[in-house]
DNA sequence: CATGAATGAGCTTTCATTCAT
DNA sequence: TATGAATGAAAGCTCATTCAT
């Protein structure tokens, strides 16, 4: 918005589109969002917008296509070779927790989507490979680390990544009303290294061979 | 709507509207939900909703109140006592998880609360007492566990609460963003039942005496 | 409002409406008055108003019919023996344009009333009489000051009433765009002389047998 | 409206906007006029017309100004060199209550404007110069009437002009309750032309120099 | 590629009024 | 006599979208 105007631009109108847009259905929701104040931030009209992307759901799914993309390049790039199992899981947790306590917004958007029973993530196509490098990944640190008889064996790798995922996404996600609740604000840097430690813990103790026989 | 109407019935004419808003706003959202059509649904005319609520934001805070009511109604309901320490943690686990599980439109009230940053919670006054029994409770079962020689002691009841609550909030209020990705259904019986034995078995690994050493 | 409020009083409450009803439709016109607000300023309900006057209409016929008598009987006491003509005419006016100046809000009705073409005054019927009882008072005083040779004779006495009339009323009702366009506001007491006594002294110079000569 | 469609005309649109406006705010005032009435007689449908003037209170004053407008330039163009002091009078009158009886609608919007206070006047920009064209004639008139012996000296020229502005104003802006009360219809040209003379007459008997004696 | 003008449907809210007790 | 509950119509305004240039 504030940069250089070029006059006949489309990449950059497309872009600062998909920018403002971005911004508007992180802060408002689908319904929420209006077209017209995308428009307005993007600097454009909003003709435009029915030009590059059809309509208001079709600008959506572009949205949600671009965050997912930004969030699984970011997880893919990570690299954790020659870690130690247990060291390897913290960098995976602290990586994943602090993108998400980076990105809010993100998660605005992907509880938009639950709300709306993940209709438009179907529409687009290229999907269901994001995810897989990561638990990949994870697969192979929790078998490494049975194998080394660190971890105890025969977990599973989808339900971990999800547990993981989830105590980063919670605390993030539902910061406001947790704090109306609790008065602990979780955004807040002490806050939330408290409980990520605590987090931390939790997993590598449930890791622990010998912890099993507890059950 | 399918119940006897009563020609004059205040009561019952603002039960169903409180009915019927809550039904829409945690179908589409504060900003998705239509006046009308909840007007409709109550059985009522759109007029009654302002006569009763002056606004749509003062039915959505009603809404809000009267489930946030009703869900510390629930907890505030459980009997532990006779209980061993872990057993005890269990049952909390499981009561909270069914919970969750079977009202999943009350999370996406809460998603909603959230992506308005907490501001319709700010408005009402009873709340903060709401949570705090359970975290009572929480505390004395972890002292009495951490006295007994079952538990680690120095544990934050607050940061465990949030924890406990994140799990069975993540895998239901995501369910749908879960399935595309992970092809997995957690509000299916199946995988329910298996990520919860997960996570009773984080929880309680976590509170081992001996686990402590290890990080 | 503020005075103590019997539990039956129809006669009480019927005053409180139509005085509510005069300071509201005064305030903002037929068309912009609430119903509501009317109700509220008089310390009722919204039915009642209803039950004493049968519409919204029928209410504001009776504020009308309620300010014009109160108007005539003001005018009506009005006592001129005994004056010299041009003391009477000067005291006449006086009299006419004080009470305009300390009544603005009747202004207002007037002119809603003229907005709406009189249209409502029609359908009450005492008034015709309700003027003539001053018209006849100044036709006296003309007659008297023509033979005793003090004023001009043939002068009619219902345009000269008007004009009197006319001169209070305009720098009254229309206090507001005057101010904005000369900087000047007529209702102050110092401007509201000023203008009087130009206005007095117009009248006077008219009156004089000798003036006419002059056209 | 009757007038030949163009399919994209801005101008005209809005024109005929502001023209639909101006009819049914002198007819109904602000509160009574119907947004919908209004893009309909202007041939368009509602949304233009927020399109354009934003609301319609902004669309009242953008009618407040036009009309306004349209009235000083009127005034502004008046040509009374050459006259002798009275006879400039004379004319300066007769055009100013000509004109106000030709255009009763445009009182009817000085009048709703004054029940509003002026609230909307103030908020619009270029006023107050609109009449001081005027005034500076009148003064000079009066100036040299004074000068040649004609005319009383001494008179304030503003106090003046609002004497016999009001003239015409009251008695068309209120011919419909006059004609209630005294059975006389001053927009009637018999009437109208009487009560003009007595106004003209009785500005220029208070102008004649000796007539200040009398007070 | 870009944009101002135009549209109709639908939004939340308010209105005057009537019903039932 | 008095009042809370109920209503339908319509108000002002906003929405996503399309047309014409």
């Amino acid at each position: 918005m504030s940069e250089l105007r070029v006059k006949r631009d489309p990449e950059g109108t497309r872009r600062r589109i998909l920018e403002a847009a971005a911004e508007q259905f992180t802060k408002f929701g689908l319904a929420g969002a209006r077209v017209d104040a995308i428009a307005t931030v993007a600097g454009t009209n909003e003709r435009m917008l029915y030009y590059y992307f059809t309509s208001k759901e079709g600008l959506y799914v572009a949205v949600l296509e671009a965050m997912y993309a930004q969030f699984a390049e970011r997880e893919g790039s990570l690299d954790l070779s020659g870690l130690q199992p247990s060291d390897a899981i913290r960098k995976l947790a602290q990586s994943i927790w602090t993108h998400l306590r980076d990105n809010p917004q993100w998660l605005n958007l992907v509880n938009n989507e639950n709300l709306h029973e993940g209709r438009y993530l179907e529409r687009s196509s290229r999907l269901r490979e994001t995810i897989s490098p990561v638990v990949d990944l994870l697969r192979a640190i929790l078998e490494r680390g049975a194998s080394e008889g660190q971890f105890r064996p025969g977990i599973d790798p989808l339900d971990f990544y999800v547990t993981l995922v989830g105590m980063g996404y919670y605390v993030v996600s539902n910061r406001f009303t947790l704090e109306a609740f609790t008065g602990r604000n979780y955004a807040e840097q002490r806050n939330h290294e408290s409980i990520s430690r605590l987090h931390v813990d939790m997993l590598l103790s449930y890791l622990r061979p010998d912890s099993r026989t507890m059950d």
